[in-house]
DNA sequence: GATTACATGTAACATGTTACATGATTAC
DNA sequence: GTAATCATGTAACATGTTACATGTAATC
């Protein structure tokens, strides 16, 4: 029996599945490449979805043989066609950042300047790596290499935009914190102007606008 | 019995003890306020972590009595703080965005326009609220309302830039997002240009500077 | 004094990860 | 033919959440 109900990851993978059959090894590829960014999930736990999708008849599983070893193959159903489509319907819930980055900024108090540094140089190359394979990613599609039911173009600039500048913010974010901390001050209040300063420069809410409920 | 080692989550709230004593209820404030947007835990696991810290003697807990009713206040002990200063030492290891909005752009091509636009709806409100936070901690430091162990305003300063920028980014992708899928063209081969041109506009990796490792 | 909000915890449970085990295929 | 890699799965376990239970303080 599956556990419980069904997860954003039950749908991601029900997802995946409505672009064509797969065997959990495949889907598990899928949901790396495309989804790796914004919704990271380990290879297990497609194994577990993919039984949740038969017990709920969203999908149907036909073992083959291959030698000896079975390999099972998901096809989505007409219900869990219908399912999917409930779901793209309804309000997304979750919009969670867990950057552990940004818990050591917080407490860099308690740490040397030197491991400061470190957080930024690491939280850029990660950035980095995001933003090699967007460009992969966009290079592909200029080539025409890219094509698949997930991958029209008009749909999948959206998520490409979001994904290349939240990689290039976090490298600039990183560069210029990295150059601030460089440049403190020894004294601690020409380093609090200069902080106040950047401050008042940051985005905020727009006074005039408030935010509907 | 603390379950196993230490995680993020235990050094986070180690970090915050090390700003002074607490109980779990305070703790758990700090950690909402100050973390909710880039560490976001539930209120009762800090009352598990802190058990877990008392475990490993990195922090004590005195039971205090208000009426029937007993309070524990939990204070830091030395080898709390060498651990919180070794783990600083190390490197972050998580980096993860978990955005059920991108889930649904990457299933669009399943659902209507009209669900589409509506995941762009909820992400910028939520970002807005994000920077109405951010708008709020700022106008605390401009008025002088902000000080505490990790409030010196050059380190805050580093974690705002990140987290404001981060909402304004999702508030522009949000409404160039929108526009885009409203001037949908019928055409699709139009529509397959308009979004090739778009995506050849996106960051991308600088192709001279090959990544560190 | 009743209601609501604040404060303090626990227990059950679901989600998700790491580690293990092993069969097939490819490269050498 | 042997090693490495690809493919397929399971089981144990840790992490983290939701729901519950209840005492205290403030409000009216």
């Amino acid at each position: 029996m599956a556990r419980q109900g069904a997860t954003t990851t039950t749908f991601a993978i029900l997802g995946l599945l409505a672009a064509g059959p797969g065997s959990p090894y495949e889907l598990n590829q899928r949901l790396q490449l495309s989804c790796g960014y914004f919704w990271p999930r380990a290879r297990s736990q497609v194994f577990t979805e993919v039984k949740r999708l038969a017990s709920l008849e969203w999908a149907t599983g036909a073992v083959l043989l291959n030698g000896r070893r079975a390999r099972t193959e998901y096809t989505i159903t007409d219900l869990g066609m219908r399912a999917l489509q409930r779901w793209l319907h309804t309000t997304p819930a979750i919009f969670d950042l867990e950057f552990e980055h940004l818990v050591r900024v917080y407490l860099a108090g308690f740490a040397s300047p030197a491991d400061l540094l470190g957080v930024f140089d690491d939280a850029e190359q990660r950035a980095a790596a995001m933003l090699a394979l967007a460009d992969q990613v966009i290079d592909g599609y200029e080539h025409g290499q890219i094509d698949g039911p997930h991958d029209e173009p008009h749909l999948r600039v959206l998520l490409v935009d979001y994904l290349a500048n939240l990689a290039q913010l976090t490298v600039d974010w990183a560069q210029r914190s990295r150059a601030d901390v460089r440049s403190w001050d020894p004294d601690l209040s020409v380093r609090r102007d200069h902080a106040l300063a950047r401050l008042s420069h940051l985005p905020r809410k727009p006074s005039g606008e408030p935010i509907e409920q």
